[in-house]
DNA sequence: ACCTGAACACCGTTCAAGT
DNA sequence: ACCTGAACACCGTTCAAGT
């Protein structure tokens, strides 16, 4: 890559940052552009889809889920506590942006989604937390660990578009948290 | 109203039924004009927001609703298969139209929408149904009547925004009616 | 090879002119 | 009182012209 074209690229990735922390993932692209000082056109030869730029944003974002599953299967407990722990740590991770939550819990299934393989990180850190009650004969059988996160990724998704605070999110969690639990 | 007027309120109300049926409710407002063979202002003078035009469209749904909630109660069987008929149907009222879920569900909470008071239908058939169950003892007392609307107003949010069939929303709405349960 | 910015399409929304 | 449709603002997307 030339070195105009790397600054150019840094520049809207570090522009699409601070918008989309303001106003979350359904920012302006145009406004993106004009931030990062770059004409449209060069956003686009860069992220030909919005979803591309999530994907850069979203590149030091893996890290943070993988040491949160890492803590959470390192937490000293009983399994309800650290279920529920887990999935509170789970709709953070995903609730960082506004829109969020439903952009990240669509691709997860989605194979044409250029952020799906960012997801399908967050994917197997649940399912190392989940396969880990599982073997221990804590969970039921009978739902698959994709669905485990499309139900948190549900109820994430509510919350942030009805700007709901954790104190209200904390017992619809513990409802899917019992439930789970055999 | 003056006779043309209530002409093309009916009119827009059938094109935007129609338009939404086929496309959801994010559909162009523009396009829906032009079906009903009206100008854009005439839209915009009947119904300034586009919840507007949904509440018209909600008006016949309020029926079905309470008949939903009225045959849930009436159903012979457990408790958990009647709470579990019940969600399938929410889900079902609710995800007529692709988007609806999403929009039900956060004007639920919302005194600004315009479909608020529909929604508080929804709401109130859901309270009898889990009211009925408080009666009996058989639900957990610390989990708001609308928070119950939320999960699984969720649940049907992203199986509305993932293309879900409802075979992969059922084992979904099993995991929170066994944690609703006591 | 990459960038620029004008241009296009589409959509929601407003409003002056008409009946 | 109501309707029309041109006009505006905004956004995503493309592409010919430039370096």
């Amino acid at each position: 890559m030339r070195a105009d074209a790397k600054r150019n690229y840094d520049r809207i990735v570090e522009a699409a940052r601070e918008l989309f922390r303001e106003q979350g993932y359904d920012a302006s692209l145009d406004e993106v552009a004009k931030r990062a000082g770059v004409g449209p056109g060069t956003l686009y030869r860069h992220f030909p889809k919005r979803e591309n730029l999530i994907d850069a944003i979203l590149q030091s974002w893996m890290d943070k889920v993988t040491d949160a599953a890492d803590k959470a299967l390192a937490f000293e407990g009983d399994d309800r506590a650290l279920l529920l722990n887990w999935f509170e740590e789970y709709v953070r991770l995903i609730s960082q942006h506004k829109g969020g939550p439903a952009k990240i819990t669509r691709a997860m299934g989605d194979p044409e989604s250029p952020i799906m393989t960012k997801c399908q990180v967050l994917a197997g850190a649940n399912a190392r937390v989940i396969d880990r009650l599982r073997e221990d004969g804590a969970l039921r059988d009978d739902v698959e660990t994709l669905q485990v996160c499309r139900l948190v990724g549900g109820i994430a998704t509510v919350a942030d578009q009805s700007d709901l605070d954790p104190t209200a999110v904390r017992p619809m969690l513990e409802v899917v948290v019992d439930g789970l639990l055999t």
